[in-house]
DNA sequence: AGTCATTTCGGAAACGTTTTCGGTATTTTT
DNA sequence: AAAAATACCGAAAACGTTTCCGAAATGACT
């Protein structure tokens, strides 16, 4: 059941191997009985092209790879998902690797496809970020890559983030016109530029409606319930709970919500929350989570749109996009639960 | 900005190309010295090696590819992070495509990964399912694949599959024991094998508790939330809310909650819940979900093993390997919702 | 000093394609 | 009917490695 080459086509049919090259590349000359000869004897034979000898003698693969932090909190499934839609109808394929939020095996993934020959690479890096001269070296070579959130400025490439500064803000003020007093925010690793930025935007907000620093605050989590829960455990032993959270996202919102109310605490009446990447999750809670919704689909779809023009003109420019979300306000965010 | 080549550095230091590569691959006869030097300049040089190349001339990549039906239901996010940290320590990566409950895309998948030269291939089929020849014939030809869930009897392969008919006997079997009458069951699509094995233990408890036929129904849906409002919606209508329902998974299950609630009914007072594979929402939500956990990381971490043994040998046994779990009782499934 | 074993290396084939170049055979043009 | 153009095809180089085979150099042993 050994696999066949195209020389074995070629024996079989006495012609040379550039004749059935061509045959199954029909930008050349080639007669057309001849041609469809070749691809007939060819399927009898189950003959199957070898992909990595074509990559070596050609510069494509039609292959595409993504790397992506991590796939536990559906937010990168979706991207990943909604990306391999598009590229799959432009007629590549999506090769994935995820990081678990680690710098190292990011690189390693990058690395790893970069030498696979996929025609070009979609990163979402994780916190950090120390590989940024990597990703230099190869965009300086002209390799083509895209990046997805998360951003380092100093990498000049084309890039597709989200307006976090802007919808935290508008979540942060929400909060503060429902008329809660003392808002925390739980804002995901520092050293994140996503969590960064809803920083500024939370704080933004604080300062126009001029609340005075000790009635909020920023307090340092991660980005699983875990570490929502957690951070409850401590205020509450402080007896430091406020009127309101406004969550980097919602897993940490929900193990927060979890652990108030296992401690008697009753959401929204006694603390309030608002999340932010909306989740599945957020509509079937209860109380359902107000948070901001990211356009996932939109913006891998545009992520993709960015590397495929990169990868068929070289000199494409590159492009910031910037994208914006919605606020959808529910009931764990308004004083008078009913009205919703 | 060039790649270099092994030619490249041969030529550099006046010594042939197999010397060149022997430096690299330490199992020939190299003098230690010019191996250094080699290695040294290499270094220097910036020299890549070229896996495709690579790979034409050897038979292995080291990587691994993974194929499953989707990853937007954590379970799936789950098991890929299992399967690469496994499978990164025994020094392979980890390519995944994930075929989004299509069987023609999973068919692509699997091709698109074996074209590329994956060393082995860990298949998570989804519902249907057609390609099953495409396996066999790979199969025939001494290709490495294990299975994972989901499995047709009919391919001759390893696989790590999930004891579904029995801890879906001991779930319904808990709700029985807690009194409820009425009991329904959630099933996903019935062409899928864990939802026709999940039917099968919900029947048996049904049989073996003498429950009379019309007491309980088995209601095919999908995977999602959405599927599990949807039936909500139609059994309100036909006035046909039963005291219990087990479920397919947790999103079905958190579907169908959500919609009971915002019709008025109560969970668990008026209607009880048990769902399958259990997410990190079932501790979350309110009232926390009663279900079946899968041993994710044991299984992914099996399914790596037994594909690396018969990539090393390939003589090694075909092996089917059940796993168990555990069956976690919460609030949303008991009578007495003081008691826990 | 001669034989033999061992270490170290170069040449070249091989992996399976694509693609350039040039050469026939065929057709079209004059 | 000769010349020109075109259609078709084969030879061979190229892509970047690994690895077999044999040769040269070195060292060991009689």
């Amino acid at each position: 059941m050994k696999h066949y080459t195209i020389k074995d086509i070629a024996k079989k049919l006495n012609v040379s191997i550039s004749t059935v090259s061509r045959a199954f590349n029909d930008k050349y000359d080639i007669k057309k009985e001849t041609k469809e000869l070749i691809l007939k004897t060819a399927e009898d034979m189950g003959y199957i092209p070898n992909p990595i000898a074509k990559k070596l003698s050609q510069k494509r693969s039609l292959n595409i790879g993504v790397v992506v932090p991590e796939f536990i909190n559906e937010y990168y499934s979706e991207i990943v998902i909604a990306l391999q839609e598009f590229l799959i109808s432009k007629g590549y394929q999506v090769l994935v690797m995820q990081s678990d939020e680690n710098e190292e095996q990011e690189l390693i993934n990058a690395q790893t496809l970069i030498n696979n020959m996929v025609d070009g690479l979609i990163v979402a890096p994780t916190t950090g970020n120390r590989n940024m001269k990597y990703y230099q070296d190869r965009i300086k070579e002209g390799y083509p890559i895209v990046f997805l959130n998360r951003i380092e400025e100093s990498v000049p490439v084309s890039k597709v983030v989200f307006n976090n500064m802007k919808w935290s803000f508008f979540a942060t003020e929400h909060l503060i016109r429902q008329g809660y007093k003392k808002i925390y925010h739980l804002s995901g690793y520092k050293d994140l530029s996503v969590s960064y930025e809803r920083i500024q935007g939370f704080k933004k907000a604080m300062n126009k409606h001029h609340i005075p620093k000790e009635n909020y605050k920023i307090i340092e989590t991660g980005l699983l319930a875990k570490e929502g829960m957690e951070v409850i455990e401590d205020l509450i032993y402080h007896h430091d709970v406020p009127d309101a959270f406004f969550c980097v996202n919602d897993m940490v919102a929900l193990g927060a919500i979890r652990k108030l109310k296992d401690n008697g605490y009753k959401v929204p009446e006694d603390v309030a929350f608002v999340g932010f990447t909306e989740t599945r999750m957020a509509e079937l809670v209860t109380p359902q989570l107000s948070s901001v919704k990211q356009p996932t689909f939109k913006m891998a779809k545009k992520a993709g749109e960015l590397l495929i023009e990169r990868i068929e003109d070289e000199n494409a420019p590159i492009e910031t996009i910037v994208m914006n979300g919605e606020f959808n306000i529910r009931q764990s965010s308004v004083r008078e639960s009913s009205i919703l």
